[in-house]
RNA sequence: GUGAGUGUAGCUCAAGGGCAGAGCACUGGACUGUGGCUCCAGGGGUUGGGGGUUCGAAACCCCUCACUCACCCCA
């Protein structure tokens, strides 16, 4: 085998190409019912967007992107993830101005750099949605809904909702603080990595897994417990919204996010169904980036859902959208070589007609074409031979109940008619 | 980036130092303008790649690549 595909990118096939689309399809759908439209984005961007947006010091800027050089020396990257290159367009286009509210998501494959794994690929697909213009905790109590009614409604398997408060550039700084110097008072009982986020990172920190770690941690102080009253009252507007939409969620204190960019809420929906990744979409609220990418200030929150690992989920519930091959309504096969421009004239004819069909021109033996013909998934055979010819005739056969009929050929639109009329015993 | 486990026909898998095999799929025939069934026959492989040990390697050793899972990170 002498190439094969990169490594963590994969191929999807029919029939699992059409069971993809069709996911797709439905999360365009779920998202344009609660009012968001799509953008389409360019799939790699200055890098330089990147590592302001996401944060210099995220493993997903320092080792994780696919960079290359344009052909005037500037410095690409495709795109890890979606919203930076969203909030640049919103920017660019004079969609993120104060006291206007834009719905807007898009959808499409991003690029990271890792060790593949179970749910986790190289080129790996995302459908994010972005509220930009808004402030208000209903808006995050809102688009959470939209995910976690989906969620129900599909039943996606021992899903759970995780949310957090990050806090504001008002109170996080105090609290990392706080933070730190518990982290320095405990630094011995810490394991090598957390000893350097300490320094580069300290929030980061509180989502060590590493076991000798968790005392320490989970008796670390708490974010909320230091928010400022701004902070304080947006966080619990959203609880209250939530348990007000009976939408259980759990109160994680070391949830944090990997991206710099989010402030106040943060939430993910995870599920034990999965493997170790075990986040399927993630989101939160991030006040300061629009400005912090040159825009003015204004507020937004959004989320990103992970389509790999919402199908494997899906895949475990039984309730993934049929996949459905494009029907294939009539084969057409020549007996003779005579016969071959006529077949020709009538597939043409036929798919004017709205009727999709299906050439059979490599099989001397008729047998064979029979088998073609069922195994491209055609409800029809159509022969053409000498007889037909000259009679401007087509010898038809319902492949389900065998039933065969010689009929006209032209006009087309009584033949296509008579292709979608119920062929019954 | 680190670790473990797997790589044999298109697919699913046998053979565990001594002739590389089965089932399904594929091709041809029985069957010349009428399919699915059946029967008969056939094609397919440098055993992921490279090197080594051995009279002899798919098997044992080393390197490498890929896949799977975990660490890490994240959707």
């Amino acid at each position: 085998m002498k190439y094969q595909a990169p490594r963590g990118v994969k191929d999807l096939l029919p029939p699992d190409s059409e069971t993809f689309r069709r996911l797709e399809d439905e999360i365009r759908e779920v998202f344009g019912r609660s009012g968001f439209r799509e953008v389409r984005l360019p799939i790699f961007e200055s890098a330089d967007l990147f590592s302001r947006s996401i944060g210099e010091s995220t493993d997903i800027v320092e080792k994780e992107m696919y960079l290359f050089s344009g052909k005037g020396g500037e410095s690409l990257a495709l795109r890890p993830e979606g919203t930076a290159s969203l909030i640049r367009a919103a920017i660019e286009h004079h969609l993120a101005e104060p006291g206007r509210v834009e719905r807007l998501y898009y959808q499409g494959p991003m690029f990271r750099h890792e060790r593949p794994q179970a749910g986790r690929l190289r080129q790996f697909h995302q459908a994010g949605a972005e509220l930009l213009g808004s402030s208000d905790p209903d808006d995050d109590v809102d688009l959470i809904a939209t995910v976690s009614r989906h969620a129900q409604a599909t039943n996606v398997p021992a899903s759970r909702l995780l949310i957090n408060s990050m806090g504001c550039p008002k109170c996080r700084p105090a609290y990392r603080e706080i933070l730190v110097n518990y982290l320095v008072k405990n630094r011995d009982l810490l394991c090598e990595t957390c000893q350097r986020r300490t320094e580069t990172n300290p929030l980061r920190v509180l989502d060590c897994k590493v076991p000798s770690c968790q005392p320490v941690l989970e008796a670390a102080p708490h974010l909320v417990e230091f928010l400022c009253p701004e902070s304080r009252n947006h966080f619990e507007q959203v609880c209250r919204g939530l348990e007000g939409e009976s939408l259980s969620f759990t109160v994680t204190h070391r949830l944090v996010r990997g991206l710099d960019y989010y402030t106040e809420t943060a939430f993910e929906w995870v599920s034990d169904a999965l493997g170790a990744q075990s986040t399927w979409a993630a989101g939160g609220r991030y006040n300061g980036l629009v400005r912090h990418l040159g825009g003015a200030d204004v507020p937004g929150v959004g989320l990103a859902i992970g389509l790999e690992r919402l199908l494997l989920l899906r895949e475990l519930a039984g309730t993934l959208p049929q996949a459905t091959r494009p029907a294939v309504h009539i084969a057409i096969h020549p007996l003779e070589e005579t016969a071959r421009p006529y077949a020709h004239r009538i597939l043409a004819a036929l798919r004017h007609q709205g009727i999709s069909a299906v050439g059979i021109f490599g099989q001397a033996r008729i047998k064979r074409a029979f088998l073609q013909a069922e195994r491209e998934g055609a409800l029809f055979i159509g022969l053409l031979g000498g007889d037909e010819l000259s009679a401007g005739t087509i010898t038809l056969k319902h492949l389900g109940s065998g039933i065969q009929k010689t009929l006209p050929a032209f006009p087309p639109e009584v033949l296509a008619e008579t292709l979608r009329a119920p062929w019954t015993p």
